[in-house]
RNA sequence: GGGGGUGUAGCUCAGUUGGGAGAGCGACGGCCUUGCACGCCGUAGGUCGCAGGUUCGACUCCUGUCACCUCCA
C-alpha cells in the first residue's frame, strides 16, 4: 500500500492520504482555525455509570454540555479512541459480516462550546473536504435536518455544493439526542455516493438516504434540552459537535472501499493472512481475519488504558473479545495463540499516534498471549465432557445433544451454542435448542431476581466507588468506617494517607529497579491503614526481590529525602521524564511529585514533605489479582508497622502451637522420636519459623518410625497370628485377635500379611493403645462375597459400642470400649467358627 | 450482584456411595551407551485452597470463606 501511495502522490492528479496523515491533516486544519488539540480521553468511561467504555468523541464534553463544567477552550479539536461492544452502541454481531462494522474506531471530531456555530461548521467542513481531502465534489450529499431551514440555506450560501445535493430528512437520521433527556440539537450529515454514474438521489424506505451513500461526517448543532415533559428548552449556549470515522474516510480516500483494505488494517491483515495460510479478501471467506483484525485493534486500546481481561465489568468485555477472535480463528484453521503477535502492527497500523500503546507493548502482548492461552484450556476441558457425552450417546444410539447439556458447554465452559451445532454436525448429531434456550432463560430470571434483592444495597456500591475529589485526584479510598467516612475526617487520617501515598511512589521506584523498567502501574489503592499496589508482571515478585525493594525503601526513609510538589505542563513534565500514570487523562498542566533524585512522577495525591514522615516501610502481602499482574500490599509508620508484625506473630505462633498440639498427641508412648520443647509464647517470627520447620521434620520422622514399626511388629507377630487360624462356616479360615499397644497402621499391616499368608481368609484384629481401641477386618479377595469386612466390624461394635465401618474387604472401627473388646472376639468365633458344629 | 464449575506432588490430572494419598510427565540419583536420544531401576517432592462443623475416623459429607474458570445481570 505505502509504495502504491507513493507513486500515484508524484502524479500530482490524485493525492493518495496514509490516514495517519489524513488524522494529521484533520488536526492541522482545524488548529489553524484556533482550535487547540484536545487530548483523548481513555477508552474506559471512568466518571459515567451509564457507560462502560467511551462510546463518541463528546463522552468527555458531556459535563460541558450538560453545564456542569466550565469548557477547556471555546474551539477544541481531537481524535477520540471508541468502543462500541456493549449498551446501546453495540456493533459487535455485525463485525465481520461487512467491511465497515467495527468494535473500535477513531472518532475526528471539531468542537464550539458557545463560540461559532452552523455557519463555520458548515463552511470549514466543506473546505476540508473538498480542498484538503479532494473529494469529488459531485460526489458529495448532505443532509439536513426537515425543520432545519438555517442550515439548508447556509449550505447553499457558504459552499458550491450543488443546489441539488442538499436533501431534507426526517428527525430519525437528523436530530441528535444525547438519551431521552438533555442537550439535542439538528445535524447536518456529509455523505459520499459510491454509485456516482447513477442518476438521481434516492432515499431508504425509513427516510433519509439509500444505502448507495455512505456517512463519512455528521455535524451536530447543540441547541436545546429536552425535559423530562418532551418539551425543547433551548439553551443558553449554543454548540457545535462534530464526529468523522477516521477508518470509513481513510478507506475512502485510498479509493479501496472497504475498510480493512485501508492502511488503519493492511499490516494486520498481511499478518493474519500468513497466519491462517488464506489469502484476505472482502467477501464471506474474509470474515475471519475481519473479526481477529477488528478485536485486536480493540483489546489493544483496551489494554492499553488499562482493562485487564477479567470475568467482569469491561475486563470482561475484552476478555470476550479475545475469545471470539480465536474462535474465528479456528474457523480459518488456526487453532494456536497468535493474537499477541499482532499486537505490534496495530500500533503500526495507528501510525505510532498512540504513545501509551506504543509505551506498552510487551505487557499488552503478555497479557493477550495468557489469555489466548487460558482459553484453549478451557475449551480443551469443554471439549472432554463434550466426547464423553457423545460417547454415552453412541452407545445408546441417541442422536440429540439434551439442552442441558449444550447448556453446561454454554455455562461451564463459555461454548457458544453455535459451536456446539458445528461440532454436533461434524458427528452426525443435533443440539435441543430449545432445552438449551429454556435452560438460558431460566439463569437470565435467575439473575434478574438477584438483581432486584441487590438493588437496595447498591447505594453503598455507589458510596466505595466514588470519586474522592480534587485533593486526592484519581486515587479511591477505602472506606475505614463504612461508607461515609471516606474523605479523611481529621487531619491525623489525611497525614496517614499522605504517608502511604508517597510510599507508593517509592515502592513503584524500587520495583522498577528491582524487577525491572517493564513494571507498569495497573492501579492503586491508598488508605488510612495501607497501600495497595497493583503492576505489571509475569511472575511473582520472589521473596529476595521483595526483600530488596523493602531495603530500598526504607533507605530512602532513612535519607530523609525531601518531597517537592510543583505544577508544570504536560510537555515540560514529560520531558523532565515524569512518569505519567496510566488510563489517567491530564490536562495541559499537571502537579509533579518529585522525591529529590529518586522518583519523578505524576499525580495529584497529597503528600508528605519528606520521607523521613513515612517511619518505616513493610511489604504484607504480594499476590496475583489478574494474569499478568500482580499486587503488592504494604503499610508505612511505626505504629502500623508493629501492629501488623505483631499480629502476624500471634498468627504464627497459634499455626505452630495447632501443629506441635497435634504431633504431641499422635506421637505416642513408645516411640523414639523426641518432639522439640514448646517455644515461648513471646518466640519472634523468625525463631517460630525455625520451629515450624523443625516440627514438620519431627512429623516425617514419626511417620517413618511408625512405617518402621508396622513392619517389624508385623514381623514379629505374623507367625503367632496365622499360627492357629479357625476354620469358617463359610469356607476358609479366620483369625480373630487382640494385639494390645498396637496403633492402628500396625494392625492393618498385620492384618494384610496374615491374609496374605493365609490365602482364603478373613482376619478381625483389635487393640487398645493410649486409652482407645480399635479394630480393624480383613477379608481375602477371594472370600469377598462369602463374609464382609463391614459385616464382621458392625459385629464387633455391636458389643464394644463406638462406630465404624468400610467396604467388603476392609473395614475398622474406632472409639471402642477396650474392656469389651475380648467379649467381641469371643462373639465373633461363636458366630463365624464352624468349632462347634 | 446471582448461578454453574475447578482448587490434590514442580506440571497435567485420577481418587467409584467416609476407612491405607496415587498415576503420567518433569526433577534428582544409578545402570546401559564412545557421546546423544531411547530404555531400565530407584529416590525425593503433598498442611489434599483456607477456617469451622458432623463422625470413632473427612481429600471425600455440611457451613462459611478465598482464588481461578465460565455464564447471566
Amino acid at each position: 500500500m505505502g509504495q502504491h501511495a507513493s507513486t500515484v502522490a508524484t502524479s500530482k492528479q490524485i493525492i493518495i492520504m496514509t490516514s495517519a496523515e489524513i488524522r494529521q491533516a484533520f488536526i492541522e486544519f482545524f488548529k489553524a482555525k484556533d482550535h487547540v488539540v484536545v487530548p483523548a480521553s481513555p477508552v474506559v468511561a471512568k466518571n459515567d455509570p451509564t457507560l462502560l467504555f467511551t462510546n463518541a468523541g463528546m463522552n468527555q464534553f458531556k459535563p460541558v454540555f450538560l453545564g456542569k463544567q466550565p469548557a477547556p477552550h471555546t474551539r477544541v479539536v481531537n481524535v477520540q479512541p471508541c468502543i462500541r461492544v456493549s449498551g446501546k452502541h453495540n456493533d459487535l454481531e455485525d463485525v465481520g459480516l461487512d467491511t465497515y462494522h467495527h468494535t473500535s474506531f477513531e472518532m475526528l471530531g471539531n468542537w464550539s462550546f458557545g463560540d461559532y456555530y452552523k455557519k463555520e461548521a458548515i463552511q470549514w467542513a466543506w473546505e476540508l473536504f473538498t480542498e484538503v481531502f479532494k473529494f469529488n465534489k459531485q460526489h458529495l450529499v448532505v443532509t439536513v435536518f426537515e425543520d432545519d431551514e438555517e442550515s439548508e440555506a447556509l449550505w447553499h450560501e457558504c459552499t458550491d455544493i450543488a443546489p441539488n445535493h442538499v436533501v431534507r430528512c426526517g428527525k430519525k437520521d437528523n436530530f441528535w439526542e444525547m438519551g431521552a433527556t438533555g442537550p439535542c440539537g439538528p445535524c447536518s450529515e456529509i455523505h459520499l455516493d459510491l454509485a456516482p454514474g447513477e442518476p438521481g438521489i434516492p432515499m431508504a424506505q425509513g427516510g433519509g438516504l439509500s444505502d448507495r451513500y455512505m456517512e463519512l461526517w455528521n455535524l451536530v448543532f447543540i441547541q436545546s434540552n429536552r425535559l423530562d415533559s418532551g418539551h425543547l428548552e433551548p439553551l443558553p449556549e449554543r454548540h457545535v459537535d462534530t464526529g468523522a470515522g477516521l477508518e470509513r474516510l481513510a478507506a475512502q480516500l485510498q479509493g479501496v472501499g472497504s475498510n480493512y483494505a485501508s492502511d488503519c488494517f493492511t499490516p494486520i491483515v498481511q499478518s493474519i493472512e500468513s497466519s491462517f495460510r488464506v489469502p484476505y479478501g472482502d467477501g464471506k471467506g474474509g470474515t475471519p481475519h475481519r473479526v481477529v483484525a477488528d478485536h485486536i485493534r480493540t483489546v489493544v486500546f483496551g489494554i492499553a488504558d488499562n482493562v485487564i481481561p477479567s470475568n467482569e465489568g469491561q475486563g470482561y468485555v475484552l476478555r470476550r473479545l479475545i475469545r471470539r477472535a480465536l474462535r474465528f480463528a479456528s474457523q480459518a484453521g488456526k487453532n494456536q495463540p497468535f493474537l499477541h503477535t499482532l499486537v505490534p502492527l496495530v500500533h503500526e497500523s495507528l501510525g505510532g499516534y498512540y504513545a501509551h500503546i506504543g509505551d506498552r507493548l510487551p505487557m499488552i502482548s503478555e497479557l493477550i498471549k495468557a489469555e489466548e492461552e487460558q482459553f484453549l484450556r478451557t475449551v480443551e476441558s469443554g471439549l472432554r465432557l463434550f466426547h464423553q457425552v457423545t460417547a454415552d450417546m453412541s452407545r445408546s444410539n441417541a442422536t440429540t445433544i439434551g439442552g442441558d447439556v449444550a447448556f453446561k458447554l454454554y455455562d461451564t465452559f463459555g461454548f457458544p451454542i453455535d459451536l456446539t451445532q458445528v461440532m454436533a454436525k461434524e458427528h452426525g448429531l443435533t443440539v435441543d435448542e430449545a432445552g438449551f434456550e429454556v435452560a438460558l432463560n431460566a439463569q437470565r430470571d435467575r439473575s434478574r431476581q438477584a438483581r432486584l434483592h441487590a438493588s437496595a444495597s447498591e447505594d453503598a456500591i455507589d458510596v466505595v466507588g466514588n470519586f474522592i475529589g480534587p485533593v486526592l485526584t484519581g486515587v479511591y479510598v477505602d472506606a475505614p468506617g463504612g461508607g461515609e467516612a471516606r474523605i479523611p475526617a481529621n487531619d491525623a487520617q489525611r497525614f496517614a494517607i499522605a504517608q502511604h501515598h508517597t510510599a507508593t511512589h517509592l515502592l513503584h521506584e524500587g520495583l522498577r529497579r528491582v524487577v525491572g523498567e517493564h513494571v507498569q502501574q495497573a492501579g492503586s489503592m491508598v488508605d488510612v491503614n495501607r497501600l495497595r499496589f497493583d503492576f505489571s508482571a509475569s511472575a511473582a515478585v520472589s521473596d529476595d526481590a521483595l526483600a530488596k525493594v523493602t531495603d530500598f525503601v526504607n533507605q530512602c526513609i532513612s535519607d530523609g529525602l525531601s518531597v517537592h510538589v510543583f505544577e508544570e505542563s504536560l510537555d515540560a513534565a514529560k520531558a523532565m521524564g515524569a512518569h505519567a500514570m496510566f488510563g489517567e487523562k491530564y490536562d495541559d498542566t499537571v502537579r509533579v511529585v518529585d522525591i529529590s533524585t529518586v522518583s519523578l512522577e505524576l499525580c495529584g495525591g497529597n503528600h508528605v514533605t519528606n520521607t523521613k514522615d513515612l517511619q518505616v516501610f513493610r511489604i504484607v502481602s504480594e499476590s496475583s489479582v489478574a494474569a499478568g499482574i500482580r499486587r503488592i500490599e504494604a503499610l508505612v509508620g511505626n505504629d502500623r508497622v508493629a501492629l501488623h508484625d505483631e499480629t502476624a506473630r500471634q498468627q504464627a505462633f497459634n499455626a505452630y502451637l495447632k501443629r506441635w498440639e497435634s504431633l504431641s498427641a499422635s506421637i505416642g508412648s513408645t516411640s523414639q522420636v523426641a518432639l522439640p520443647k514448646k517455644c515461648n509464647e513471646r518466640a519472634s517470627i523468625d525463631e517460630l519459623s525455625k520451629e515450624m520447620a523443625a516440627l514438620t521434620h519431627v512429623g516425617k520422622q514419626l511417620e517413618l518410625e511408625s512405617k518402621h514399626n508396622a513392619n517389624h511388629a508385623a514381623n514379629a507377630v505374623l507367625s503367632e497370628l496365622t499360627n492357629k487360624p479357625v476354620p469358617l462356616r463359610v469356607g476358609g479360615v479366620g483369625v480373630f485377635k487382640a494385639l494390645h499397644n498396637m496403633p492402628v497402621n500396625v494392625l492393618r499391616e498385620c492384618a494384610d500379611r496374615a491374609v496374605q499368608a493365609l490365602g482364603d481368609s478373613a482376619v478381625v484384629l483389635v487393640s487398645s493403645v493410649d486409652n482407645k481401641a480399635h479394630a480393624i477386618a480383613k477379608v481375602s479377595a477371594s472370600m469377598v462375597g462369602k463374609v464382609s469386612a463391614k459385616a464382621l466390624i458392625n459385629d464387633v461394635t455391636q458389643i464394644t459400642g463406638g462406630g465404624g465401618g468400610g467396604k467388603d474387604a476392609l473395614a475398622q472401627a474406632g472409639g471402642l470400649n477396650a474392656i469389651k473388646l475380648d467379649d467381641a472376639l469371643d462373639f465373633l468365633i461363636q458366630t463365624h467358627a464352624s468349632v462347634g458344629d
